[in-house]
DNA sequence: TTTTTATTGTATCGGTTAGATACAATAATA
DNA sequence: TATTATTGTATCTAACCGATACAATAAAAA
């Protein structure tokens, strides 16, 4: 079992962490990236730590960076979670057992921390997911099939759905759910699995045409039988 | 001038503060709850800090309810506040100097901070605002006619503002910024003084009315010239 | 080549909502 | 009793959404 170094207490504001919902989208369902501590059972949304001399954006842009290998990421602001019950001894533990690591109990990764939860929307297609230091381990879930996951993070994922949900009309331009050119069908997709609930063909189409942001392009050939449908991109700002 | 403590080290989650932008409104304008740092023209959004074994909601609340001497708050998280350039050691500095306090340069107050922010909403009438340890001068200020606010206290308050906005229609039950039984035209006025901007009166009140959320009392007679207003109040849930 | 099939793009109808306007009701004053 | 300012409500219209209809069309089937 590789030896692990766990970040350094020095380096890092106490009690305070990050975590990220990360979404992607498949061509068919939200999905989103959960990292498994090796050979644990212990599932957690990717997460980290900021630097004293770190601005909280730039950690959390950094760590999503270093996950998915993206620069171009959308990322947003969810909620603090500050519950004084925000810990849980056993995770780490069972981390360092599992890779041979001596660890004291007055720890400073073992203390109460809280947590700024951020979302972030990227492209599916461009990631190469990387495992690091601690998580051998990392995968998309789709959002009905989350494994059990370690303290609030489950809440955290709810809250961050619920934040993307109020925000999807304003977060449509730029947002890196989707390749550079789509269909209508395939915008309509997205905003069925974020807001989980079917939308009216005709109706989104109109509202979404209304809006005037859309550039339309070619139409795509499937190669089904039946009318070809155009494929658009997002007007440039 | 009077001895000041400031808060141990040991008792506080370090790196870490809140800060809280409280909406009150006294008829006709919305107003937020600035206090001045004794004799420094600092002027700043009432805040503080989170104890090892306390939850971040209920320091808030603790804190909000110690400077406005009321217990029923409704209070909510907008943002955190997480740029590394927080911190101004003149503020703290200048508030020992006025109090003859020795401070180190190394005390933990000087240090870089996160600040979760949050906004409440309270009944104006019923406050008598506390000034606490270490200021000697709180008040209400008009949106228009703050005074110059430390470090991002300024965003803060814009950022609230800006989420208050987007959930007055939810907030609207329970929002405590009306006495018990208040107008149509009051309630009017909460909401242009909100969202800055007027609204159309007969639309107002339609939309209001289609809520079925008021119940309608007496009428009040101001013994102005005109037809008297129905008071009303919020139904109980 | 023609017909069939599934899907797309758009138009139209009806119901709901918001702004604009109108107007009756009314509390106090002139 | 007439006047004034405001309130409560109704009505008209424009915008928007769901529902429905239907023509256009890409490819397969006949």
């Amino acid at each position: 079992m590789k030896k692990i170094v766990l970040p350094k207490k020095e380096d890092f504001i106490p009690h305070l962490a990050y975590d990220a919902v990360i979404f992607g989208f498949n061509g068919t369902e939200l999905k989103i990236v959960v990292l498994e501590y090796q050979k644990t059972n212990h599932f957690a949304l990717p997460g980290g730590f900021v630097q004293h001399n770190q601005n909280l954006n730039d950690a959390v842009y950094q760590g999503v960076k270093n996950r998915t290998g993206l620069a171009n990421i959308q990322l947003e602001q969810c909620h603090t979670f500050g519950n004084q019950k925000r810990r849980d001894k056993k995770v780490l533990k069972d981390i360092c057992k599992v890779h041979d690591h001596q660890i004291n109990d007055d720890h400073w990764l073992l203390d109460r921390f809280i947590s700024v939860c951020y979302y972030a929307l990227i492209n599916f297609e461009e990631v190469t997911l990387q495992p690091d230091e601690l998580s051998d381990s990392i995968g998309w879930y789709s959002l009905d099939e989350l494994p059990e996951l370690i303290l609030d993070h489950k809440e955290m994922v709810l809250k961050a759905l619920e934040v993307l949900q109020k925000n999807i009309d304003e977060k449509l331009v730029g947002m890196n759910l989707l390749p550079e050119k789509f269909t209508m069908k395939d915008l309509q997709n997205v905003y069925e699995s974020i807001l989980q609930k079917k939308l009216v063909r005709t109706a989104f189409q109109r509202k979404i045409l209304a809006k005037d942001i859309l550039v339309r392009h070619e139409k795509k050939y499937t190669g089904k039988a039946h009318k070809a449908p155009y494929l658009y991109s997002f007007k440039p700002a």
